[in-house]
DNA sequence: TCTTTATTTGTAATTCTTATAATCTATTCT
DNA sequence: AGAATAGATTATAAGAATTACAAATAAAGA
């Protein structure tokens, strides 16, 4: 379940039939360096420069391509869009309020959470994900002036 | 965070300046008789026969203004639609990555997350969620076959 | 290089959700 | 009770995100 490197998730899709292609590896580098958890609406616009002709659809193909490849999950919140995210370990999202901002957050040990999941439902986990959900700094700071 | 009645909802309501309607009262009738985690549309279609006249736009409306009361929450899943569910007591889902189904899981202990989340981010914590995917004793079964 | 097959592109279609304006209903004030 | 006010519903249109589709293009292996 870790894709440190940009150069692992791309032999994991050689792994499979996947070609590699300018428009993939962009997204996956743009996906591995920005270190926010940006929409496909962002993706597209980020590479708009190097790509004048690409289209939204894309970005979209690829991104079911990764996610069933297992190199990428895709977060949906509150919020219209869906934000894209590299596998690189376990951890988790605590995301404000008021502007949305997300920041990574450690906090090992859950596995136990899944062991008990599945006693109690029957159910074959595989996966948990979790979400805090708070003010940021900034915004509390902003709302009390 | 407790409101556990279909009577405590409205009142919670009615605390607020929040008249109760007809459709109101079936929304809310359906989300705490309903154990599953419906979508708008199946409200919307669930109350058709009752209310034929009644319009889509009202089921999204009141469910803004329930959760705005803090009595609905909406949980957002991979799938397109929002999913919303009446606020009873803290509890997780576990839901099937093949055919979708959600079974509500009770793990209590996980506000040390939110106390580490506030010392680490420096955010102000309100909540968190959490969801456990895997796949259903059935959908298991099946793929066995 | 050639062939096969995946991928990209551009556009149209779909789906979910929200905005708007008109109508209707409940509550309040006198 | 009756009028005024504010809130709710309805119907429809608009908006946004995502997917479907068919034609054109490009990658990988023989």
């Amino acid at each position: 379940m870790a894709s440190a490197s940009l150069q692992e998730a791309v032999s994991v899709l050689k792994s499979t039939n996947v070609r590699m292609t300018p428009q993939r590896h962009a997204i996956l580098e743009f996906l591995h360096s920005s270190m926010s958890h940006p929409t496909a609406d962002d993706i597209y616009k980020s590479l708009e420069e190097r790509f004048p002709n690409m289209s939204v659809a894309t970005v979209y193909n690829n991104l079911r391509v990764f996610k069933d490849a297992g190199i990428v999950k895709e977060l949906t919140y509150g919020d219209s869009s869906s934000r894209f995210d590299c596998v690189t370990s376990d951890h988790y999202h605590v995301i404000c309020n008021d502007c949305g901002k997300i920041v990574d957050f450690h906090y090992p040990g859950l596995d136990e959470v899944e062991t008990l999941a599945e006693h109690v439902t029957g159910f074959d986990i595989e996966d948990h994900r979790m979400e805090i959900y708070g003010t940021c700094p900034e915004c509390t700071k902003m709302s009390k002036q």
